[in-house]
DNA sequence: CTGAAAGCGCTTACAG
DNA sequence: CTGAAAGCGCTTACAG
């Protein structure tokens, strides 16, 4: 093994292989129009040497930089860790860098939302998972010449991952009204969570569902909760200190759903004798633990979006604006029909 | 608001504010030996054809990258996804770009780990999360000049933030010997999981703490599982088909316990009464479904690490070689004392 | 097929 | 305090 004081170059590599500099580039990029033999030499000598092409170096005079960003507002969380997991698998066998912008402050969203520039020289494309654009942004984002593909919710303008958040948020309620569940309540997210997005779409499709099975909405039964296992067992804590709880509850996420179990349990209740509980998402522990939840997909959400922009990079056609993911109903042990009376 | 055909560079600026571009680079970073009039012009001029300087190009010059880089053997699980956040916390306040290393095959993390030139030319730091590194490979990462600590995992030679495996699991399982448990299982990671790194410390310390109680090691109470919920199942089912199986289980992780629990319950048993169980880590999901459990606190150990590094980038001494988190029992629903005979 | 030269957009001595 | 120039390590027309 050979001692090396610095990093090769290729101007070292071009005079150990006795060609030079722009040959090297060439040669070690697979471009047409070197011989066999050069090719060669320049291997041998790349590898002799251990050379690899200086990124920024590279960067800086090709305009590419063979990187892709990638937005999330709470990287720790189950779902955003899923999709940067998908997101992986299809970057790094394609030897794409993947660089992350956390905003997990508002503030940081629209900063990073408002400023396609500081993103554009970072990165060729761009994956906004779970961010809102407002409609007036969106056009710097189309015209930066950035490739940005959204996932987890449907930006007007840009083209987009995600499930039918309200249709499947209507097949949870559906199975607990086949169920004969009357009283249905729903643990949904705060109103900051914003109009639009996956929590709004599902409140949305909970409502819709419901008036379509002619029950009627009730106010009182429709709590809110902070997106996490504590604020699904406050909100269930509140549902059953009704003078009429619920019999059967729609989690807006399987954490929320896990807390909303677990406060059922401790008020001395049974799941799913008392009072039936379901999620949304299918999330690790979910079959663990018996839940009974529609599940999604988010590394295929990572793996498609990643796929999306490699495609477009490559030069092919931009695809479909909007693709939705599939959903499913996955019943497990907290769901069951509703005693008779 | 100005329309603007390109993106700005240092060249725009100084035109606009009629200095020389080596004077836009020393007021835009704060350099002194810049008269408050000059900068003023500058900052002007910069913020209004909103300018930024070129991350590639300014690395190229200046041989800095602002970027820490991450290596994750497996980006979608729960303990890596709170280190990564923990990462980001610090990360992006400090104006740091943080660059994922997926290394999910054996061969990316020999290729990544064997490699460091590869890593050094594109980030400043680098955090290896739950890598193990063969002690013939610490050499070249010490010498690269880049600055390294190991999370999760401590690695001979380099610096590192973990969590006293050994210890935590002792704790555990003197949890279950103090509630007058004689007969306690292990679910621990499979052999290739290495002989060194936490699944071989947790189960050390298992075995050492029953030793210390003067309890014997029994060969068939300790099986060894994939680190899922699956994983854990299986190898509770397994425990269970023993003709005297334990009466208590320690599970390396939370996921391996929920799985556990699972496959109790299925069998018709109840947790804790007919057997108790612990799990280590704390997830997110644990407290939802009364785990009783070691935490640990991963976002913390991301947040030391990356705060380690950015101190040594800012010319601090190297800190502590190994800084150990702490660790603490909790107890919840699943452990309980032995019923008499 | 290959090389010499210009250029990518910064930073950093070196003068003044 | 400020500027002109060289240089970081590549890529990309342009010649030949």
């Amino acid at each position: 093994m050979t001692t090396r004081d610095r990093i090769a170059t290729a101007a070292d590599v071009a005079t150990l292989a006795g060609v030079s500099v722009a040959t090297v580039s060439r040669a070690l990029r697979g471009l047409p129009n070197v011989t066999e033999a050069t090719r060669g030499r320049v291997l041998l000598a790349a590898s002799e040497l251990r050379y690899r092409p200086h990124p920024h170096a590279s960067r800086l005079a090709s305009g590419k930089t063979r990187t892709i960003g990638i937005a999330l507002p709470m990287l720790g969380q189950w779902y955003f860790s899923k999709v940067l997991a998908g997101v992986d698998l299809v970057l790094s066998p394609a030897g794409y860098d993947l660089l992350i912008f956390g905003a997990s402050t508002p503030e940081d969203r629209r900063r990073l939302v408002g400023d396609a520039d500081a993103v554009r020289s970072r990165v060729d494309g761009l994956i906004l998972a779970g961010m809102q654009v407002p409609p007036e942004e969106v056009p710097q984002w189309v015209s930066s010449g950035l490739r940005v593909v959204s996932v987890g919710q449907e930006i007007k303008g840009l083209r987009s991952i995600s499930i039918d958040d309200a249709g499947a948020a209507a097949l949870a309620v559906r199975h607990l009204v086949n169920l004969g569940h009357l009283r249905i309540g729903l643990i949904g997210a705060r109103a900051q969570e914003g109009a639009h997005g996956p929590p709004a779409e599902r409140r949305r499709g909970y409502a819709v569902e419901l008036r379509r099975q002619r029950l009627g909405l009730q106010r009182e039964l429709q709590v809110e909760a902070e997106l996490t296992v504590d604020g699904g067992r406050e909100a269930m804590d509140h549902l059953l200190s009704l003078p009429a709880p619920p019999t059967a509850v729609f989690a807006i996420t399987d954490e929320l759903a896990v807390g909303a179990i677990d406060s059922v349990r401790r008020h001395g209740f049974d799941v799913p004798r008392h009072i039936s509980v379901i999620g949304l998402d299918d999330h690790d522990l979910a079959a663990g633990v018996g839940l009974t939840t529609v599940r999604q997909h988010p590394v295929r959400h990572g793996q498609l979006a990643a796929n999306m922009l490699l495609a477009e990079l490559d030069g092919e056609p931009a695809s479909d604006q909007h693709v939705r993911d599939e959903t499913q109903l996955v019943v497990r042990s907290t769901t069951r029909p509703l005693a008779d009376p």
